[in-house]
DNA sequence: GTAGGGTTAG
């Protein structure tokens, strides 16, 4: 009779503090064989990935008196769905050493994070201990270890495993079907979807992502309407392969006709308007979004970070912390939080972050890192960033720009050479990033002949200078006095030349007192800004400086006359408002 | 088994 009312009872159990109390419940009542349910009811119910939940099921798992794989097997799959694949194979590894035989479940959820991690290592012994247990020969594990197989690229072995299943179902047709996707070969995908006896939503869903994926939006699209039952992520395929074309405004009509919309579908919309530099939409987005979850969150956030707008990111974070308990940030969301404090120059923020991953026990990552690279480098913490930078399990292209670009603003010409000849020497191609740290390294130390040669490598390396890396010649040559050379390395640009590359020239003029040059790079400058007067200003202080008190003048009232204009067109529009 | 979020410049 209890049994059966505290069943019921913890098919209620929706939340940790809900399920806390239930434990309670069951301890004082001697009810501890209910446990595995109520952890499989907790497990179940949690949408939200929450640390918390994981540490109390773990302990539950660790109290109990009789070896229980399921109940295990339940929490490794609940890290694997939430994505924490570390964490997912060293909970296994716990398991194991726990005495705790693996099951079915385990396996299939390990087996999938370990693909999803590129981590073949651990996938081979858990291959290995599956034949050793046995279950080998279930249908669940087998297919897990095709998907494996596939994930990793190993095409042949995938299909070796395939073979054997006696008892082939739909998802291990999925799970091969992807594999062919993955390896890039789609006719053989093409005949395996063919084959497929019972297709399902995902047997359509794979290949036609795999056509949005490659960008063929005709083949995408005609097989979304030949499929026969539509689920929202094959919505969601097709207007991601939009979005990844750019076409936001066809996306966007199949966003707005989609029967259902999930939280994918939004956050799909949210990150291609961040691509295009379409803050309003996004926002516009968001805001009408009624249940938002934290990936939605972390979108948003990045869309203003990676946008110029670190303090509507900040804004947004706290807001974040405070909506909703549910809604935890997590590396990911840390990364571009702390961008959006290294824009702003909020060197303090970086202790916080450090604090907040070990109160929560955050897994830091390389991504993380990187970002916290940036905001020491550019807050002069050079002992923290170095350490950090070796840190790293992975260094890339982006942390060692991040390092150089870091070098380059402080005027540390030395250590970028270095950084730049170790990256080099490692294999890890230089980008254009790269190059625009150790040019303004150059720059910032006076080395015109190092950022000449610097300048220069840049062809062997296939990079077209654009019209920033110009910009910094400009600045360099100007600083080093050699204005002509300066003005004749503009006119050589491919390019149209920016507002940055005239404004360097104009003040290098500034700074050498000449009119010539300033006269020219002003009037450039003029032409390409809406608002001059700082520009102009600073024409102004040249003919100051060398006596033409007259033209000074002439500047400054044709500022004060525009300033003004610009004042009564303003109360012009505001009062026809009215 | 399918769909969504993060790091370096401007």
């Amino acid at each position: 009779m209890l049994d059966s009312k505290l069943r019921f009872f913890l098919q209620k159990c929706l939340v940790l503090e809900q399920a806390k109390q239930v434990h309670a419940q069951l301890v004082v009542n001697r009810h501890k064989h209910l446990e595995s349910i109520l952890v499989h009811q907790t497990l179940q119910f949690t949408k939200e990935f929450s640390r918390n939940v994981v540490i109390y099921v773990k302990r539950i798992l660790k109290g109990f008196n009789i070896v229980d794989s399921f109940s295990w097997g339940c929490l490794v799959r609940f890290l694997s769905q939430h994505r924490k694949f570390k964490e997912t194979v060293s909970l296994y590894i716990e398991m194991h050493n726990f005495g705790i035989p693996p099951s079915s479940h385990a396996i299939t959820s390990v087996l999938s994070a370990c693909g999803k991690m590129d981590n073949m290592v651990d996938g081979n012994s858990i291959h290995a201990q599956a034949l050793k247990s046995g279950l080998c020969g279930c249908v669940y594990v087998q297919t897990g270890l095709v998907g494996l197989y596939s994930r990793l690229g190993c095409i042949e072995m995938a299909k070796k495993v395939f073979d054997d299943i006696a008892k082939k179902n739909t998802v291990s047709w999925n799970s091969l079907l992807h594999g062919y996707l993955e390896s890039g070969d789609l006719d053989e995908a093409r005949r395996v979807f063919d084959k497929i006896p019972e297709k399902d939503v995902v047997s359509w869903n794979l290949i036609i992502s795999s056509y949005a994926k490659k960008g063929d939006m005709g083949n995408a699209c005609s097989l979304f309407q030949a499929m026969p039952l539509k689920s929202p992520a094959s919505w969601n395929i097709l207007i991601g392969g939009y979005v990844n074309c750019g076409e936001m405004k066809l996306a966007r009509t199949y966003f707005d006709t989609m029967p259902q919309k999930n939280s994918v579908s939004w956050t799909t919309m949210i990150s291609g308007y961040t691509k295009l530099g379409d803050v309003h939409s996004a926002k516009e987005l968001f805001i009408h979004m009624s249940k938002k979850n934290k990936l939605v969150y972390d979108a948003m956030i990045a869309c203003y970070a990676q946008n110029g707008k670190p303090k509507d990111a900040l804004k947004l974070f706290y807001q974040m912390l405070e909506s909703n308990s549910d809604v935890q940030p997590d590396e990911m969301t840390l990364s571009s939080v702390v961008s959006a404090s290294s824009q702003l120059g909020d060197i303090s923020f970086g202790t916080w972050v450090e604090s907040y991953i070990t109160q929560h026990g955050i897994q830091i990552d390389d991504l993380l890192i990187t970002s916290l690279i940036d905001l020491y480098m550019k807050g002069g913490d050079f002992a923290k960033a170095f350490k950090l930078f070796n840190d790293l399990n992975k260094k890339d292209t982006v942390s060692y720009s991040a390092m150089i670009m870091g070098c380059g603003i402080n005027g540390m010409a030395t250590e970028a050479n270095s950084l730049f000849r170790e990256m080099i020497e490692k294999k890890i191609p230089p980008n254009l990033v790269t190059f625009t740290g150790l040019l303004s390294a150059c720059s910032h130390s006076g080395l015109v002949q190092e950022g000449y040669k610097c300048f220069k490598t840049m062809k062997d390396y296939n990079l077209e200078p654009s019209a920033d890396h110009y910009g910094i010649m400009v600045d360099m040559l100007g600083r080093a006095g050699r204005l002509e050379e300066a003005y004749e390395l503009i006119k050589s640009m491919p390019m149209q030349p920016n507002a940055g590359v005239w404004g360097a020239l104009l003040l290098a003029s500034g700074l050498q007192n000449n009119v010539e040059f300033g006269e020219i790079a002003c009037s450039h400058c003029v032409e390409l800004e809406t608002d001059p007067s700082g520009y102009l200003l600073h024409l102004a202080n040249i003919y100051t400086s060398v006596g033409r008190w007259e033209d000074a003048r002439n500047v400054r009232d044709a500022m004060e006359e525009k300033k003004l204009r610009k004042a009564l067109g303003c109360s012009w529009v505001e009062g026809s408002n009215h």
